[in-house]
DNA sequence: TTAACTCCTGTAGTGGCTACAGGAGCAAGC
DNA sequence: GCTTGCTCCTGTAGCCACTACAGGAGTTAA
């Protein structure tokens, strides 16, 4: 069933995820132990490649890796759909604030890139900009 | 000229930066070393209200403490205009592209999410959108 | 057998703070 | 002059999510 065994460079290849990065997510747990070969080394499978590959996507959408414990309890059926879906709204949410703070400093920083350009300002804009 | 000598406390009040933030901020120098009463304490002036003021708005922006050691040297003189100009330029081009990737991301939450609430997925939308 | 490669553990560094612990200066009231 | 309570001091450690070593050991191909 589990088929293959890799190693955790293929794990790292095939997820994109770094090797010292597996190396923490066991460390704090987020990935369970990974089994041992006779040497010692980390021994990997499918349902990893699958596991890490989750994480990756939820560490794109910008989840912290204790918002992840709870998605990957979903995902094992051990926590209701709707913890997910507070999660992922909240988050949403979050990542709105985000957005509407950066369009604002956007602005900003244009406005005072723009008239240090033109040299319409006495000293520099951008300089004048920060110091009120 | 400078005015009257306050503590570190007023200091904090007048800029609204943390008051451990201050002594990180002269461990790390990007302010110089405070002078010191009898008993041993910071004192400031006007003139750190105006600096620590600066760097405050610098960091609203988004501006990294190094960038910040570059902007307080425009202000001074001692850099011209034109690096401030660019680190600005530079810096909004970074704000935009952080814009672009959480539109993105607000998408693709707001449709899992939005998925979800509905219960058209079998399992739980946002897993599964974590899933492929 | 040897060289090249991958992997191991453990520790420390990143940025930008923030949070203590344990002590000392200082001002006001009694 | 003494106490109380406040502010301040230094030094260290913690936060997040990694990343980067050092120094050693397993593994594979020529």
């Amino acid at each position: 069933m589990s088929g293959a065994e890799i190693t955790i460079g293929a794990l790292s290849e095939q997820t994109g995820v770094n090797i010292e990065t597996v190396r923490y997510y066991e460390r704090i747990g987020l990935i369970p132990p990974a089994h041992r070969s006779a040497g010692g080394r980390r021994v990997f499978d499918a349902d990893d490649v699958r596991r890490l590959s989750f994480i990756r996507r939820a560490r794109q959408l910008g989840f912290s890796t204790d918002e992840i414990r709870s998605l990957l309890d979903v995902a094992k059926g051990a926590r209701a759909c709707k913890d997910a879906h507070a999660l992922a709204v909240k988050h949403r949410d979050a990542v709105r604030a985000s957005i509407r703070d950066l369009r604002r400093l956007e602005r900003t920083l244009t406005e005072a890139a723009d008239r240090c350009s033109k040299g319409v300002s006495p000293g520099c804009a951008i300089v004048e900009a920060l110091s009120h």
